[in-house]
DNA sequence: GTACAATTACTGCCCAGGCAGTATAATTGC
DNA sequence: GCAATTATACTGCCTGGGCAGTAATTGTAC
């Protein structure tokens, strides 16, 4: 049995309807993706990696909060799939450079536009103001020590 | 080596910062569960059971919208760690009852001023009509279609 | 220059979660 | 009453993460 219906019981926490939302919006992500071949971790990978905000294992580890080994295998997946390129650097050979294959850059540009839906239906129904004090509240809250 | 220091670049959207509100708060919740040997998805299970919010596994799933596989799992690891129990029922004999252990009775009282504490944290800050007004918006996204 | 420390990527081991398929048991249709 | 359907819990196999520890390389102190 695959996973069953939604239903929502005594825990409304904030903290709650975040983890739901979180829930939710991976979810479209993945479906949205799924024709491409692609998931949602691995899509924000590569993402990142076309719009040149990191470009070795160890900045997308910064970038993304991730755990190193987790970041090695998840380009281990990607790679796999034939969407990035390792290549060791000559200055420094501890390091990985990655890059898009053909086949990763011309996958991008369909990637984008799948992306911009989701969170624009997320936001369906907010006001311009409404969404600014939105970003507001969840940029407080992160800043706030928990 | 284990997770760097955050960093953000360009990925502001409000589902990336729902994203990492979440994972702020997962790790808040593990930090604070640590010294009690539960972990975030297995503290969940606990408290909904003591709250009798739940008492098999396909009501767990239903619950939690969990993956049966998945649920069958986690509550093998709680079981192992002698908080839960699992009673087979006699009236229908496919179903399999959950209660809590002496241990887990024991537990759980110590778990809730923790959980309650990371939840104000979050919200440290908020005026009454701000928690309000994002408590609205929470729940306005999770109610649109993504 | 050579010990020592830091950095990089990686591995093993664990927990968490989804999907597909299975055996058993209960329910429904007829 | 019995065949077909549905429900329940489970298993195998996969992706995704964290933690700890390692080998190789680079940087630093002296």
């Amino acid at each position: 049995m695959a996973k069953t219906t939604v239903e929502q019981g005594a825990i409304d926490s904030v903290a709650h309807l975040i983890a739901q939302l979180r829930q939710k919006l991976v979810e479209s992500v993945e479906r949205e993706l799924a024709p491409l071949g692609l998931t949602h971790a691995q899509f924000v990978v590569v993402a990142q990696l076309a719009n040149g905000m990191a470009g070795t294992p160890v900045e997308f580890c910064r970038l993304l909060n991730y755990d190193s080994g987790a970041m090695t295998r998840l380009l281990d997946r990607i790679e796999e799939k034939g969407v990035i390129r390792r290549v060791r650097s000559s200055k420094d050979r501890r390091s990985v450079g990655l890059e898009l294959t053909d086949k990763g850059r011309a996958l991008y540009p369909s990637i984008v536009p799948l992306i911009l839906g989701v969170n624009k239906r997320l936001l369906r129904g907010f006001s311009k103001s409404e969404s600014q004090l939105l970003d507001q509240f969840l940029r407080r809250m992160l800043a706030n020590e928990t």
